[in-house]
DNA sequence: GAGCCCGCGTAC
DNA sequence: GACGTACGCGGGCTCG
């Protein structure tokens, strides 16, 4: 059962506190018994329930529609006491300091807005929980709404609403305008408490029902009810719930959001709130951070003298863990020298030794190889913990000058990525802002930006100490801040420790072992495809009439659709005319032709064979690429500098820049790749029959897909309806529309409808499957992989259709694409730990989402493509066999 | 000239 | 609007 939308009335419980509890102020007289009060409330519920989804409703000052209907409403209702009204806007600022959502509608009544939200969730299929102690709501209890009140710790569902009221909800209304309310002043019917309204509804069924029937009514009872034929219908109206106002926020805006730390640690000062106050100053270590940010006091210390690093090291040496970080003069991580490094041992004091900076006039600093000879038994320590932001960058760093960083304890931008993909980038300034609320000094700010940016050698020490002891400690903070929230959450604290962080040693290992390039061959591809661009160009021209630029989608618009008056298809989104390749394909042109041609192989010279060998190690003759851990929203890695894992593969003049990448002299490139990945987590997580079989009795899965859809035996499934069932199923995974599946195929709308159809009659588990995903979704706002890393997903709930519709395939897509992430990562680990101590035989190189390529010794290639199968074969255990295809070559096109 | 967005195209 | 996740190219615009 998914967490319910938590929807509370604030208004009563205000009041109930408000009266209920004893007065409360502070020192200087300000009331504030009822704000702790509706405070409390709220802490217990947050604590019972953990909801996701929550918000908090207030009655806005001000006449509402129910004025309309009737002039006496709430006519004798004293006005809001003036203890309370002053606590009505510091306990405002308390809830959405809190991080809950709130609401306080103009016109309507709390009621009527947790109305209509909980019809919206209910309808969604979201529980709700609706925490008032207001009895009108009762109406609203279905099989997904139900009541409690917090004060109390009274639950009432459907059954407690008739224990309660004699009446089942749907005759709430009903019932209460029989009743009637002297608080509210509305009337209802002399004489009939809830015992006669009950004991009608029950009899009659529906007030309607009653009044068709009044004449059989007996008694004083009787005669007051034909009497109050009039008034009851009003009251009817009154006692109504609107469930249909229209609100600035809806279910997916009421996310339970982040705490403003800052923000709750002023107001409970402000407040007097003590135990609160200090419960929060303690979770960041800092009582301080109490007072505004600047004020924080900081301890950061500058090592110049041999005495202050060797008290320093001793510290380093006795300690279990630590905080470490480089400052060095280049991105590049091969070739970044240490300029100074940082420690720290709790929040707010760190250490900076600079090193190596060196811009005239700079002070004296410990030399740099003494330094770091003297630390490298601590750092290469695996007892003693490191916690870093980026470690993997450190690490290149370090060995860079011989030094094996061990004892990798906890990288911050790691745990930020497990906790919340994609509500921020990683970056420890960003993450500081977001989770601490602490505004970082920027490498820009200490540096420079733009032609003028200093490298960080050239700092001056005083600026670059500050700047980076603050890293260190900021990157303490930062663990202190995680390291509770992944406790609490067992799953994603595994992914961090047992997927994440191991992980990250081995990308640093394949960065540095790099993967050779043939220059040569690259060069000599360069030169072919610039002669072949040269010839197009001409020949385009030509039909043109005119030269212009090919490589310009705007000029090639005005030739195209203006000059030469070829009808345009469509418009992209900014308006101008598309020129993309199905739009190109279509045109009945020689020109267009020519300009795929063109498109297609300048390409493949400036992005792959001019581009790659500029990013050649010269030292290494390899390419060193960069895999970012923390950015892909679904868990997959992705890789810069250059990018690998977009290396062409479908044409053959694609495949010849796979040529390039070669295994070293005496090695061969082994190649091993899961095959039909997404779809076999597809079959197990939707635990679908069919293609479960497909997959368990080693079909072609196309083929089967095709014999199913298209109403044929496996043997008559032609070439044709083979590439179409490929299509779907790839459109699947994706989340794909039949109008997208249309387009892709090329047929009509109402056929892909019909293939899409049969598919999902074929399939049921896999419609099932998707459905639910959306659901849940909907519901929790994230989707989860097998493993359980979580994937947020934004717009789940959005009125915008469009950001809606992209949302549910991204849903439908991620934990597909997220299994497939967690799988090939843990192969991975298994692959490196097999291979440990034999880096001259075998190491890993390249890691292309369900592909790994590795560089092995020639006599090694049966044993270790032996071993990759299994470790790769392993990695899931899934309800259908994982199939890895292993290939061998001298390069990386030979070996698919 | 730097920085950014757009359109497009490569991979899985 | 219509197929998910990435990175990166050249063109072309804005800004200083």
């Amino acid at each position: 059962m998914p967490a319910p939308l938590i929807l509370v009335d604030g208004s009563s419980y205000l009041y109930r506190a408000f009266h209920a509890l004893p007065p409360l102020a502070t020192r200087d007289g300000r009331p504030t018994g009822a704000i702790k009060g509706v405070v409390n409330m709220l802490q217990k519920l947050i604590k019972t329930y953990s909801p996701t989804h929550i918000a908090v409703v207030f009655d806005a000052s001000g006449p509402t529609f129910r004025d309309d209907i009737y002039s006496e409403y709430k006519a004798h209702r004293p006005p809001m006491p003036d203890d309370l009204r002053g606590q009505v806007e510091p306990l405002h600022a308390l809830i959405r300091a809190m991080g809950l959502p709130m609401l306080c509608e103009p016109g309507v009544e709390a009621d009527d807005v947790i109305g209509t939200l909980a019809r919206q969730a209910s309808r969604a299929g979201v529980p709700v929980l609706i925490s008032t102690g207001d009895k009108d709501i009762a109406q609203l209890v279905d099989d997904n709404v139900t009541l409690v009140n917090t004060m109390t710790d009274t639950v009432l569902d459907h059954d407690g609403v008739v224990a309660k009221f004699g009446v089942p909800p749907q005759c709430i209304i009903d019932y209460l305008a029989l009743v009637g309310d002297s608080v509210d002043n509305i009337p209802g019917v002399p004489g009939v408490g809830p015992k006669t309204a009950a004991k009608w509804l029950q009899e009659f069924g529906s007030l309607d029902a009653l009044l068709a029937k009044a004449d059989t009514v007996k008694g004083k009872a009787g005669e007051n009810l034909r009497a109050s034929l009039d008034i009851l219908g009003m009251a009817r109206e009154l006692a109504t719930i609107k469930c249909d106002v229209s609100l600035p926020l809806t279910y997916n805006d009421l996310h339970f959001g982040v705490p403003d730390h800052e923000a709750l640690l002023q107001l409970t000062e402000s407040l007097e709130f003590r135990t609160w106050h200090y419960e929060l100053a303690a979770q960041d270590n800092s009582v301080e951070a109490a007072a505004p940010a600047p004020a924080v006091e900081v301890h950061y210390h500058t090592v110049f003298s041999e005495d202050d690093f060797e008290v320093l090291l001793q510290r380093l040496e006795n300690a279990t863990v630590f905080c470490v970080d480089t400052e060095t003069d280049s991105l590049n991580y091969m070739q970044a020298r240490i300029v100074g490094v940082s420690f720290a041992f709790a929040a707010h004091e760190a250490w900076y030794i600079p090193l190596a900076h060196d811009y005239l006039g700079a002070p004296d600093q410990l030399d740099r190889d003494t330094v770091l000879a003297r630390l490298k038994a601590v750092l290469e320590n695996p007892a003693i913990g490191k916690i870093g932001q980026h470690l993997k960058y450190d690490i290149h760093v370090f060995a860079n000058h011989g030094i094996h960083l061990q004892g990798f304890a906890f990288d911050t931008m790691l745990a930020s990525y497990v906790l919340d993909a994609t509500g921020t980038r990683h970056n420890m300034d960003d993450i500081a802002a977001l989770y601490l609320g602490v505004k970082t000094t920027t490498f820009e700010e200490v540096a420079g930006k733009g032609a003028k940016q200093l490298t960080f050698n050239q700092v001056e020490v005083e600026r670059a100490a500050h700047y980076a002891a603050e890293d260190a400690d900021i990157t303490q903070r930062l663990h202190d801040f995680f390291a509770p929230r992944l406790a609490s959450e067992p799953r994603l604290e595994s992914i961090f420790r047992d997927m994440e962080m191991p992980l990250a040693p081995i990308l640093q290992k394949m960065e540095r072992a790099g993967a050779l390039i043939d220059c040569g061959m690259l060069a000599a591809q360069s030169r072919d495809l610039g002669e072949r661009i040269l010839a197009l160009e001409r020949q385009a021209y030509e039909l043109a009439g005119q030269e212009f630029n090919l490589g310009s989608p705007k000029q090639l618009g005005q030739i195209l659709y203006e000059k030469l008056g070829i009808p345009a298809p469509k418009k992209t989104a900014s308006g101008q005319y598309s020129t993309a390749e199905d739009v190109l394909e279509q045109l009945d042109h020689p020109l267009p032709r020519l300009l795929l041609e063109h498109r297609s192989l300048s390409k493949l010279k400036s992005t792959y064979t001019d581009k790659l060998p500029e990013l050649v190690n010269p030292a290494t003759r390899r390419v060193h690429t960069s895999y970012h851990q923390a950015v892909a929203a679904t868990g997959r890695l992705s890789s810069s500098d250059p990018n690998l894992q977009n290396i062409p593969i479908r044409t053959e003049a694609g495949r010849r820049i796979r040529q390039a990448f070669v295994a070293a002299p005496g090695y061969r490139l082994v190649a091993a790749d899961y095959s039909q990945i997404e779809l076999r987590i597809m079959a197990h997580l939707s635990g679908d029959e069919g293609l479960l079989n497909a997959f368990r009795h080693g079909e072609d899965v196309h083929r089967a897909t095709a014999a199913e859809v298209f109403g044929v035996s496996i043997d008559e499934v032609s070439a044709d309806q083979r590439r179409n069932a490929k299509a779907i199923n790839f459109g699947l995974i994706y989340g794909m529309s039949a109008f997208g599946l249309a387009k892709q195929l090329g047929i009509g709308r109402g056929e892909a409808q019909g293939y899409v159809e049969m598919y999902f009659a074929r399939y049921p588990g896999v419609k099932r499957y998707m459905e639910s995903t959306r659901q849940q979704a909907a519901q929790n706002g994230y989707v989860e992989t097998l493993f359980g890393r979580r994937l947020t997903v934004r717009d789940i709930n959005s009125k915008n259709p469009a950001l809606r519709q992209a949302a549910e395939r991204a849903a439908i897509n991620a934990p597909m694409q997220g299994t497939a992430a967690d799988i090939i990562k843990r192969a991975m680990i298994g692959v490196d730990a097999a291979l440990a101590g034999q880096a001259d035989t075998a190491r890993l190189i390249l890691q292309v989402h369900d592909e790994l390529v590795l560089e092995v010794r020639e006599d090694a290639v049966a044993a270790i493509s032996e071993l990759l199968r299994e470790k790769m074969c392993v990695a899931a255990s899934l309800s259908v066999p994982l199939l890895v295809e292993v290939g061998v070559g001298s390069n990386w096109d030979e070996a698919h």
